[in-house]
DNA sequence: CGAATTTGACCCGCGC
DNA sequence: GCGCGGGTCAAATTCG
């Protein structure tokens, strides 16, 4: 779409000119030293000089954040609108298992007046408007809780069959709540509720597909109201990935899952329940082994499935993928203002101990 | 010993 | 109204 244009992708966020600002900080205090110490006001000016400086980059910095959003805000809602042309294109041949259809049918009804309730997360996802021109009523017949999520998104991605555990490794931390074997599939159904912070109201549900047991279908309801666990890097397993969600014709929810594309970095972009995710995969070899991103690379490579090791390690390398890691570091690093503070803090702290010691001389 | 998982029972909505 | 089936609860069990 248009987003290029209204937005300047080209962001440098790397944080060369942190070190660079250090080394000219230092230059100059150590340069006005011997003068200094014969006039602590220039001092104060100097500090003062750096703090300005301090607020500009941070300002600079918040600016860079919001722009970042944006972009991210338009590249889901262009990719939502492709889902969209794709799922269409696919519809018209294909359908999905017939099996199981009413309680889909339910979260389609309930979805709508979930949309109502939470526009802004449509807004992200780029789909608000189509979802929210269905009645009310039906909301009254749902007074649960866990009706009133708004975002039904899922997420499939290839693991080896012979892993019979159904953990999806998407950063957050997740609690077990039940798991059922359902009509439809013969593999048990996992529930998962979001462990990370207390009032989260995101679940999931956890499945093998019926098609092929190899891929792990979770299907994500809600939003996080609370950001990706940094503790625990764990990556997607991110194959890849479709998002599909309810739609509020009435018509049953057609779940589409595309296996095998990916980015030429290990990473997926995902609409989760929190919106918009790209998740990196940063797992060890070993912990990909299980599955998912060496698959992945198996299928995308040319020289095909013994060089796994090699295919990884070379996506890691990859100045993209550097890149990447860099912009998606200081993405949410920028995020938490806590993280601004303790900037902040450290700067002047340094600044402060460099004073003390050169005015011992 | 506390946290996480398992699993059978129960609840509730939907279709007949 | 009844039965089916998905989703949730909570006691028991396992794990670190």
């Amino acid at each position: 779409m248009e987003f290029t244009s209204l937005v300047d992708t080209s962001l440098d966020l790397s944080f060369r000119p942190l070190p660079v600002l250090d080394k000219v900080a230092k230059q100059e205090v150590q340069s006005n030293f011997t003068g200094l110490s014969r006039d602590t006001m220039l001092v104060k000016d100097e500090a003062g000089d750096l703090l300005e400086e301090l607020n500009r980059v941070s300002s600079e910095n918040k600016k860079l954040t919001e722009m970042l959003t944006v972009v991210c805000e338009n590249y889901n809602a262009l990719r939502n609108q492709l889902m969209e042309y794709m799922n269409n294109q696919q519809n018209n041949g294909v359908v999905d298992d017939s099996a199981g259809s009413r309680k889909r049918k339910a979260e389609n009804i309930s979805n709508p007046n979930n949309n109502n309730k939470n526009n802004n997360l449509d807004i992200v996802c780029g789909r608000s408007s189509e979802s929210s021109s269905s009645d009310e009523e039906s909301s009254c017949k749902k007074p649960r809780e866990e009706h009133i999520k708004t975002k039904v998104s899922v997420v499939s991605m290839k693991t080896e069959a012979s892993d019979t555990s159904l953990i999806v490794k998407d950063g957050y931390q997740w609690r077990k709540y039940g798991q059922k074997v359902t009509r439809d599939n013969p593999s048990p159904r996992a529930y998962f509720r979001c462990s990370f912070a207390p009032g989260c109201p995101v679940k999931k549900k956890v499945q093998r597909s019926i098609d092929d047991q190899s891929i792990v279908v979770a299907t994500y309801e809600g939003e996080h109201n609370h950001p990706i666990n940094p503790s625990k890097p764990e990556a997607a397993a991110g194959t890849t990935t479709t998002t599909t969600t309810t739609t509020s014709s009435g018509s049953r929810l057609n779940v589409r899952t595309i296996v095998g594309t990916t980015a030429s970095v290990p990473c997926s972009t995902t609409l989760n329940p929190s919106g918009p995710t790209i998740t990196l995969d940063l797992t060890e070899p070993k912990t990909v082994a299980k599955g998912d991103i060496m698959k992945t690379s198996s299928s995308i490579s040319p020289t095909g499935g013994n060089r796994h090791r090699t295919t990884e390690r070379d996506h890691y390398s990859k100045p993209e993928f550097q890149q990447f890691l860099i912009e998606q570091m200081a993405s949410s690093l920028t995020k938490d203002p806590s993280f601004k503070a303790a900037l902040a803090a450290a700067i002047s702290g340094k600044i402060l101990q460099h004073n003390n010691q050169t005015s011992r001389w």
